[in-house]
RNA sequence: CGGAGUGUAGCUCAGCCUGGUAGAGCACUGUCUUCGGGAGGCAGGGGUCGGAGGUUCAAAUCCUCUCACUCCGACCA
């Protein structure tokens, strides 16, 4: 992509009414603009990074077999008079009344109607267990929007919802999410750590909040250290028991602010760390709340009706891209990890008005995205301080840098957003580096 | 929803107290000199000062109402 055709509105002054790091860079970069108090446009760049986050987040829900489905963003009222959150939500939820008088919503989740889609379409106990999910907008009506897209009104929500038999098979769905959340926030760059939380009218243990750890998150977490050292499994055998690779997390303590338990910390010691993080997931099982109230029942093998057992799984989609910013940047801008980057190289034509610089940029680029590589072109006519800097606040992990300099002995720079490492070598070799 | 603020050019802000032809820096356009880590000169374009009403010869400025947005608190992916 040239960045001369690019909508790229970056700034070099912070927005005033940007307070937190990602939400500065954001708009600093490029990436959003608002349009009234937590609701946002996303512009090329931001959205490439969602439609990143997106597919990382779709690829692992397919990969342990929960399915895809897409359910609207409106959705009934008698839906939730059914299941009796229709007064129980309160103000969050944005309602609205159809030409014809209808009471409608906009949804905030999705437990409802996808309850009603089981009910529906399953019948068996051998129709279960079933795992599925959507990633779709939704809308609570925060009283106070902030921190730009990590705490809008609209937002991106992947959420998933789990039908089993009965309470030991729900628990093995549990902990496949549990599990495949743990790989997902890996592939992004991101370190989230499982903590207990509020399981609701259940109660039990099975209900978690994954939390990535970040200087500038609004939440404080105390956890015991080994659980920052642990490593995620990247080869999981869905259909194997996970119990203990679930217990292996789960033996560690960890909490958020609101749920830590003192005590048990001045128990740690040495042990213990205390950070800050962003709540990225939720997951929690919740039985036959809303299978009850839908009748969503599987005959079993004895001819007897049960209430599927459920559960539901949420990932802050576009939360993440947040998230992430928080977790990763610096004084110059965001350092994108390369699994969610919206390009994989910044190439800089350090002097757009020389004729053979131009053309060797202009060769590179055909060449990076022959390769499949993708690559941000910026190919305008500016000082090279001001390409720098840009380059540096959109944060694409390598920069090649080339000018009629060092185009003389066939030489190109490259830089590592990350590490800051430049590094002079043939444009050949540059080219092998980033194709390679 | 309670508390505190802010609305003036795309962005950051000055001007308001004490009413009298709407400003600066950055960004943008043209041009010249520059050009390897956010250059400089010259010449430009762009604002019904959030909106409505009122006071006044005269309102960005004073008064009333209203809308929007931000921050702190309680709540949440």
């Amino acid at each position: 992509m040239r960045m001369s055709r690019y909508l790229l509105p970056t700034l070099r002054e912070n927005p005033a009414e940007a307070e937190i790091v990602s939400h500065r860079l954001m708009l600093r970069a490029g990436m959003i603009r608002q349009s009234s108090a937590g609701i946002y446009s996303w512009l090329p760049m931001g959205f490439k990074v969602l439609e990143k986050i997106d597919a990382i987040v779709r690829e692992e829900q397919d990969a342990m077999g929960c399915q895809q489905v897409l359910m609207p963003t409106i959705q009934p009222a008698d839906l939730w008079r059914q299941s009796g959150r229709y007064d129980a939500y309160g103000p969050e939820m944005l309602r609205i009344r159809d030409r014809h008088d209808r009471d409608m919503l906009y949804g905030p989740t999705n437990e409802e109607q996808i309850t009603e889609i089981f009910q529906a379409s399953c019948r068996s106990y051998r129709d279960v267990p079933k795992l599925l999910y959507h990633i779709q907008w939704k809308f609570r009506d925060e009283v106070r929007p902030r921190f730009g897209i990590m705490r809008g009104r609209e937002f991106l929500m992947k959420d998933a919802y789990s039908f089993d038999i009965d309470k030991e098979a729900a628990r093995r769905s549990y902990n496949k999410f549990f599990i495949s959340y743990l790989k997902t926030y890996a592939r992004m760059g991101l370190k989230a750590i499982p903590m207990r939380a509020e399981s609701g009218p259940i109660g039990g243990d099975m209900s978690h909040e994954f939390v990535v750890l970040a200087d500038t998150g609004e939440t404080q977490v105390f956890c015991h250290k080994k659980i920052l050292e642990m490593s995620v499994p990247d080869d999981v055998d869905w259909d194997s028991d996970l119990q203990p690779m679930v217990d292996d997390w789960t033996t560690f303590y960890a909490a958020a602010d609101d749920e830590h338990d003192p005590a048990k910390e001045g128990e740690l010691g040495d042990d213990l760390v205390t950070a800050r993080g962003i709540e990225v997931g939720h997951i929690f099982y919740f039985g036959t709340k809303y299978s009850d109230p839908f009748g969503a029942t599987v005959t079993g093998p004895d001819g007897k009706d049960v209430a599927v057992e459920m559960g539901s799984y949420g990932i802050g989609v576009s939360r993440l891209v947040g998230a992430i910013i928080e977790a990763s940047h610096d004084d110059d801008g965001i350092i994108w990890p390369e699994a969610v980057a919206p390009f994989k190289v910044g190439l800089i034509n350090l002097k757009a008005t020389d004729d053979a610089c131009t053309a060797a940029c202009d060769d590179l680029h055909r060449k990076l995205v022959a390769a499949g590589v993708e690559v941000l072109h910026d190919d305008r006519d500016d000082r090279a301080g001001a390409k720098f800097a840009t380059m540096d606040l959109i944060g694409l992990p390598w920069q090649l840098i080339v000018g009629p300099r060092g185009l003389k002995a066939g030489i190109a720079e490259l830089k590592n957003r990350k590490s800051g490492e430049r590094e002079e070598l043939s444009i050949e070799s540059a080219l092998a580096r980033l194709t390679g």
